[in-house]
DNA sequence: CTGCAGGGGTAAA
DNA sequence: TTTACCCCTGCA
């Protein structure tokens, strides 16, 4: 593996901060001059932003091009997606408006899967800090400018590790959760791989279901988040609840909120683009 | 300094 | 439907 580079002009919908803060991925972290690097799927990579040319370089194994093109989603017209959407109503178009150069990646599907087993009843900040200790502790070690990065370990690479060791890193309770769900994978109690060709999500999300640590909330942001790319579901956390219930169904308490109540509007309003509309009208009200 | 609530949910009661 | 859960942070 060698330093490659690559670069873009005039790309729409690409901020930077819009994608890397939205809430999606956990391994990127922004520099002094502004530009963000991060790990995944065994590459090391630095994404910058000059006025309209954006800048790629790095570590990876394959062509830079071909690598950026599908992490980063650029076959896919967002121009489209936030016309049809802007539609809609004035809140969306609102959302749209402020976070107009998010992009949903296509992230690896074993490391959304353990990533968002890790953010459950937890924190940006510690959830970072542990996917990042698991990564330095079982991951394979990458150089780059003099600099040590490590890849999320793969299920073999997390194959003997304890239930203790987890701990250790500082899980918490999900020690137990991620040793399971590591384990039904490498004895594929689940067939993930047959998920890419399955048409319908809801049988998807079942299979998901039935992971250890995987309820509704994250199995919605695997489907979402990991090269997956399921758009027609609507991740229902803390966050979204009180957007929702903001702007659409204005219960003066929300713990009453209903999330079949969520559901039903936000797929009335945006149909098969309800997950990319959580993710506009997420971002927006978290920022603002 | 100590105490405590709460955080981008899940699982068990 | 309600509650405990492991750890860290912010704040009284």
């Amino acid at each position: 593996m060698q330093e490659q580079e690559y670069q873009i002009e005039n790309q729409e919908s690409f901020e930077l901060k819009h994608i890397f803060d939205c809430g999606q991925c956990f391994r990127w972290n922004e520099e002094d001059d502004k530009s963000y690097t991060g790990v995944f799927k065994g590459n090391v990579l630095n994404v910058k932003k000059d006025n309209n040319t954006i800048y790629f370089k790095g570590i990876v194994n394959g062509n830079i091009k071909d690598i950026v093109e599908d992490y980063f989603d650029l076959n896919r017209d967002y121009t489209k997606i936030k016309k049809t959407l802007s539609k809609v109503d004035n809140n969306i178009k609102k959302g749209i408006e402020y976070g107009e150069g998010i992009r949903i990646l296509n992230q690896d599907l074993v490391e959304t899967i353990l990533s968002f087993i890790i953010s459950a009843n937890n924190n940006i900040p510690r959830i970072k800090k542990i996917i990042e200790r698991l990564s330095e502790s079982y991951g394979t070690k990458i150089v780059w400018n003099k600099k040590n990065y490590y890849a999320f370990p793969s299920l073999k690479q997390l194959e003997n590790v304890s239930v203790e060791e987890y701990r250790n890193l500082g899980l918490g309770f999900r020690d137990k959760r991620i040793y399971d769900t590591v384990h039904m994978l490498l004895n594929n109690q689940v067939d993930y791989k047959k998920w890419y060709d399955e048409n319908n999500t809801l049988k998807v999300r079942e299979e998901l279901l039935s992971l250890a640590g995987v309820g509704p909330k994250v199995a919605d942001c695997i489907l979402l988040f990991s090269d997956l790319k399921r758009f027609d579901v609507f991740p229902i956390d803390v966050w979204v609840r009180r957007v929702m219930n903001e702007l659409y169904i204005k219960n003066p308490d929300e713990t009453k909120v209903n999330k079949k109540d969520i559901e039903r509007i936000a797929y009335q309003k945006f149909g098969n683009l309800e997950g990319i509309a959580q993710q506009y009208l997420f971002y927006w009200k978290r920022e603002a």
